[in-house]
DNA sequence: TACATTTTATAGCCCGTGCTATATTATTTA
DNA sequence: TAAATAATATAGCACGGGCTATAAAATGTA
């Protein structure tokens, strides 16, 4: 053990935990980006039938510019493909990735609604939310969205004691 | 509406809103650093008495210049003030920005903990998940850690069901 | 006091994600 | 088919936040 670790009087976590769990985040953070596109994207094939660059941008509220990038990132990585001045396709892995990012982003926001959040926070709060979200924590919100829904007749319940304000 | 919109057969939100919800986000992203080091430096103050350049890079598991650079930005942006060779100070500012940062912090830990989610999880998740709550849905974590913390003894209730796996 | 060690600072690099402005290619329409 | 419009691509710039390597100051110790 080092000298910084020795000192603290109490409070303070242990140093390479907490170091690790700043890099968890970190790292997660890289991928945020990715997890948005290839959900959107799938969003889009299946809705409109295809996802063009135009549409992308303005969904993710930035400049096309910078949507075509990032799209040339994803293909770098093998998460989507794409051909000049054609719309943009998700290979398998994309495919993958934007199942599951879905999934999750839904378990998210049902979640939200089941503690009584508001239909608006509960979409912009997910958004944010569902990419540090741990398979622990997201079998819990599975939980907890069952046992609401569950005890939604029979009698009151957390739900209930959250709703009113 | 643009043409864009007309199309959707359904599933997908409102293309403006949804742009406004992933704006938020990356918006988010900016204040998370300065977040994070604020509330570090907070509690490096307050159990050793003084936040070290050092000690902040350690537990961010960053390199002393990456810690330094930062720290350069957030005396630029008024919450931080140090001085060459010197210890890092908060400001008013500073210190307001991490108690927020902290109470946003325990809210969010005491709550994975009450839906069941073991201590290390609780930890890691939320050092991702608290920058993306809005006031209402910490005004429900809030309402939640208390209904469970009230029902502990009396009889079986959601955290209990949460709990068994 | 002088030397060694620690801490802090700086420089220079990379990458990702923004942006605007300017081609270029497709597509629509006259 | 030709011209106008829309979509896409590219270039060039900025910023944040990583990194390593190197220099300078502060601190501890022989």
């Amino acid at each position: 053990m080092t000298k910084s670790e020795s000192s603290a009087s109490s409070a303070l976590p242990d140093a390479d935990q907490q170091a690790a769990n700043f890099k968890r985040v970190r790292e997660a953070h890289q991928s945020e980006v990715a997890e948005d596109y290839v959900e959107l994207i799938a969003d889009l094939i299946n809705t409109t039938g295809e996802a063009r660059a135009v549409d992308i941008a303005r969904r993710l509220g930035v400049a096309h510019a910078t949507a075509v990038k990032t799209i040339a990132r994803l293909q770098r990585e093998g998460l989507v493909s794409s051909q000049p001045y054609r719309a943009v396709f998700l290979t398998e892995k994309g495919r993958e990735l934007a199942v599951h990012s879905k999934r999750r982003h839904e378990i998210v926001v049902d979640f939200l609604r089941a503690i009584g959040i508001s239909e608006k926070t509960a979409q912009r709060d997910a958004e944010g939310i569902e990419h540090h979200v741990s398979e622990e924590t997201l079998a819990a919100f599975e939980r907890v969205i069952r046992a609401e829904s569950l005890a939604k007749k029979p009698r009151p319940t957390l739900a209930d004691s959250a709703k009113e304000k």
